[in-house]
DNA sequence: CCGCTGACTGCGG
DNA sequence: ACCGCAGCCAGCG
């Protein structure tokens, strides 16, 4: 695992701000890697003192052993569900 | 080296 | 809306 882009990834996690989402695939290409699935696999591994809950899927939905727990902490900064699914063109990090 | 797995994605049927 | 599939990176057996 290559610590910069570790790192860089932990960085734009933290800087979403509150009331506002990216997805895996935007985080990724931000961070100028080819994977989405290295940005799920790196938040899996240690993203406790992130706000880990401002990152989805790019359709708006959330893997399910996450989903009650990140729907309730992204609504209570007004990021509001519509059934299990989040708005993604409303919620959507612009930077 | 191979195959499988996962906090993923876009496309096609 | 529901599949499946190929591409993707890294870790594990």
């Amino acid at each position: 695992m290559d610590e910069e882009t570790l790192e860089q990834v932990r960085s734009i996690v933290a800087s979403i701000p509150p009331g506002r989402v990216l997805s895996y695939g935007d985080i990724a290409e931000i961070a100028g890697i080819r994977s989405p699935r290295l940005v799920g696999r790196i938040m899996a591994e240690d993203s406790a003192d992130l706000p880990w809950h401002r990152v989805l899927r790019s359709n708006g939905t959330i893997a399910e052993h996450l989903r009650s727990r990140q729907l309730e902490l992204l609504r209570a900064e007004g990021v509001l569900a519509d059934g299990a699914r989040i708005n993604m063109r409303e919620y959507r990090w612009d930077g």
